[in-house]
DNA sequence: TTGTACGCGTTATCAA
DNA sequence: TTGATAACGCGTACAA
């Protein structure tokens, strides 16, 4: 039925192990016979079973993605496709393949995990949402298993390759924005707290403030979901604070989308009676109304160098851990104005 | 190194094809050794060697999927996770490991598919791209190879087994809504005239406006691409019309949210000058400035749909072709507005 | 430079 | 109900 290695060998006059290295382009072998294989080879169709030959060569050439579980916010958030696409790339370009999993639990997408490494069905593994107990991530650990991480990793941070940004220093810097503009009453909207980039972008936020001799309030401080009712819902507390922020840091351009929404209905206006700063700079963002200053954290290249990595890794045993910093950049749009500094 | 069915064999004081008919299942098997078996594997911490099984077994479990070209629009559009996770549940379900591809260019999709395909890595596909001289599709049908298309195919439709909505009569439904409101100057934004997406839709626009006895004008007929930029093209172009539409139809939420934007540009409110209705219904939808009335194409089934289908084709060959159709839903919002005829 | 022979880990066939 | 044994298609050490 199938053509395999065995008919091409035969019609070619050679021997199994030949056509096997003529696939493989091994040096030792002379052009004639080489020729005459590769004629072969078009002529049947021939085309390798990958099964075949990752059983013997115990490689498989595709790396696995854990995704977040279906039905998670993420899935929402523009900026899955955006690292997906940068993954495939990075992916493409080695000629891997990518096979990827999700779950609704967590534990579902453990067992996924199992079967994917313990069938040898991938050579490593990109993980894109790290959480405080990942068990997923001690398991690859502990079987000593490529893989990399999208974002900084809850623990051990050290020892795991991954591929973040430098989220401290980004938000600090889009605090400074703000502070410079001469705003003192900055509020953060971020997501949950456990995770990382909450965390880094938090600690930038209040860095830029001390640094500034400004005080850090907690009431200024908001964890929602990332979605965009996460947004709408910080506004409305902070708006009915006595002393309202005039300026808003938003760890998320979708959630400040739903920012955006709530102050129009609010009736503040953007940037004349509140500025905006947001995250991520995902198409959306010049989109809404006004259309909003964001820090650009260039999700596609997460993608692309999380996949590069990976390959390295595997490709390479000996490869150390890397921790690969993706640049930002700050992208200013019509969402914040001067502010005269009321002392 | 890794514990094979041999070793399980071993301990268990049984022989190997024993082994391998406790994994499978196998009837035909005393419960004693069942448990004898199960309980040395869970010792040993067994997992079966997945390319081995398929090598053997030739099946994979694994179905692939063809998105768009990296770079695409469509990657950008939300549509396109919500479909990835409505496949990702519906391959889930049935235990199937899904494998994913891109490539820039669309031989590079080809080689892509001819991989997975002959390399015998996955049992059948689904295509998300339909183009009108798709090569893969015409490959894969000439094999006799398992595969659905989501949405409607440029060729065969009777002979091809895909899921798609009723595009024609759920635009119909969303024109005559217009008129009903009184509308009689409608305008149709919609994407490349190639994808039949399109197709469908325009001509379900025709066919509201022919039963209602309006003319169509070729002036209000808008082909742009499926992003934002389209809508704010074509929103000028209308808008530069001696007569002005009084009512849009965008074929695509994110295009919606660029002819709002325009029009905002423009000064021409929403719904109280003109009325817009959009389809898809994509979260962004009601995050809108206002809030988009919206057919909803049910995406997410779109995706669950595709895979059950597909992996029922594999698992019965004597499948018969189909063609599922998924429900649309009408969801009012705010975009629209009564209009006094004017005879 | 090429061929022989075996192993990769399973499933499937045929006996027992 | 269970056990040998032969595929499945490819890579590779070793020999030639």
């Amino acid at each position: 039925m199938t053509v395999t290695i065995k008919e091409v060998a035969k019609l070619a006059n050679v021997a199994p192990s030949t056509v096997s290295r003529v696939i493989a382009n091994n040096p030792r072998i002379s052009e004639a016979t080489k020729r005459k294989v590769k004629k072969v080879m078009e002529e049947l169709g021939y085309h390798p079973n990958l099964n075949a030959r990752s059983l013997s060569s115990k490689a498989t050439q595709t790396i696995g993605l854990v995704m977040p579980s279906s039905g998670d916010v993420v899935f929402q958030n523009p900026f899955f496709p955006t690292v997906l696409q940068g993954i495939s790339e990075g992916v493409h370009e080695k000629k891997y393949a990518l096979q990827m999993t999700t779950g609704s639990m967590d534990h579902e997408i453990f067992e996924a995990v199992i079967q994917m490494v313990q069938g040898k069905r991938v050579d490593g593994m990109i993980l894109l949402n790290s959480k405080v107990e990942d068990k997923v991530i001690e398991y690859l650990r502990e079987i000593n298993f490529p893989f990399v991480v999208i974002g900084k990793p809850a623990k051990y941070p050290e020892e795991i390759t991954h591929v973040d940004n430098d989220n401290v220093r980004a938000m600090k810097e889009a605090t400074e924005y703000l502070i410079h503009l001469g705003h003192r009453q900055i509020a953060f909207v971020g997501g949950r707290p456990e995770l990382m980039v909450t965390v880094d972008r938090l600690s930038g936020y209040k860095q830029a403030l001390e640094d500034a001799n400004l005080p850090i309030k907690k009431e200024y401080i908001k964890h929602e979901e990332f979605l965009r009712e996460g947004g709408q819902e910080a506004v409305s507390e902070l708006m009915a604070l006595k002393q309202r922020p005039t300026a808003l840091l938003v760890v998320d351009d979708f959630m400040a989308l739903g920012v955006l929404n709530k102050l129009d209905e609010l009736g503040i206006k953007v940037p004349e009676d509140i500025s905006v700063v947001s995250f991520n700079n995902i198409l959306l963002s010049e989109m809404s109304k006004p259309p909003l200053t964001s820090m650009d954290i260039n999700i596609l290249k997460l993608g692309t160098e999380a996949s590069r990595s990976l390959i390295e890794k595997i490709e390479n045993s000996t490869e150390p851990t890397k921790r690969i910093i993706i640049s930002h950049q700050f992208v200013e749009r019509s969402s914040c104005s001067r502010i005269d500094t009321v002392v």
